[in-house]
DNA sequence: ATCTATTTATAAGC
DNA sequence: TGCTTATAAATAGAT
């Protein structure tokens, strides 16, 4: 029996790195950051939490949310300093393996970093001069779409990976 | 054939509206906090945006959250988004300074890593070899949700930072 | 902390 | 940017 041509092929698992084409990485911006709103101001609600998320999009603007005010949280948050709870040796682990993993390929990047760093500090430097500064350094300029180099790119991943997993990791045993 | 019994009603619609019991409040914000920082790392790292959040549970307890880290964010924020200090004079040291400060940073992180986990890390590396082998490494396991572990973050946020300039301005040369 | 059944969030495609 | 559709993810309620 035919029937059931898919008008699409639905939604597709996708993989959790930087998306090159400047376009789309746009759209799918535009997106999640509505579905990530939602998100936080229904944990504010449900739970009757406080939160304040802070957002600039890939191209600059800014978007902020906060319960029950932006500023009341970040104020809270800034006065009253980070609360960081004990190491947990088990993520000191998950860290160390990583880095230990990351160190050769680590050592390569400041080499080639190094390299450039003659050359492209200077172009830097007339660039600055030349008034090409909004305040930004001029090694965080935007990158077009071909953002290339895949190696570094999956260092970044790593260590995006690293950076969650101590974030989840470590808030695990609030009361202290 | 026999039917299937529902071990479950699954998951039920809910009013947006404060948990009253409190219990439960937590659970859910145990649940929602975790999940909305996942949402918000992956906004950052798809679309490559600038991300802060700050969370205060129910109970009050500070999670905090940035992409490329917490008070950057906040304060571009802050400043309105405009820092302009870029002479060419600071560009120049700002380059250099950040190479050899990740250096010295890197090190020390992992000196101490290595000073507090030894053990877990054996034990870790067990598991790793027991057959816990479908790609994932055991240090990617799930985890909690959370912030903390300074610096740890710090390490991961400043050496993502450094991969990221690299990747910025080596990005455009042409394939090695 | 785990497990399902469902509700939501979304990647693709117009 | 705003829909639509099929699917991937998140998660409420129960264990």
């Amino acid at each position: 029996m035919a029937e059931a041509k898919k008008k699409t092929l639905g939604r597709r698992r996708t993989e959790c790195k930087l998306i090159d084409n400047k376009a789309a990485r746009e759209v799918t911006f535009s997106k999640r950051h509505r579905g990530m709103f939602r998100k936080v101001s229904e944990l504010a609600i449900l739970c009757g939490a406080e939160v304040a998320i802070i957002t600039f999009s890939p191209h600059g603007n800014p978007f902020v949310f906060g319960h029950p005010s932006p500023d009341a949280v970040i104020n809270r948050y800034l006065s009253g300093g980070v609360v960081n709870q004990a190491s947990e040796a088990a993520v000191a682990a998950a860290a160390l393996h990583t880095v230990n993993e990351r160190k050769k390929q680590y050592e390569d990047v400041v080499s080639k970093l190094e390299e450039v760093s003659r050359v492209e500090i200077e172009a830097g430097k007339r660039r600055a001069a030349a008034g090409n500064s909004d305040g930004r350094m001029w090694w965080n300029e935007d990158v077009d779409d071909g953002m290339g180099l895949e190696e570094l790119l999956y260092y970044a991943d790593s260590l995006e990976k690293l950076m969650k997993m101590v974030a989840d990791r470590v808030g695990s045993k609030p009361r202290a």
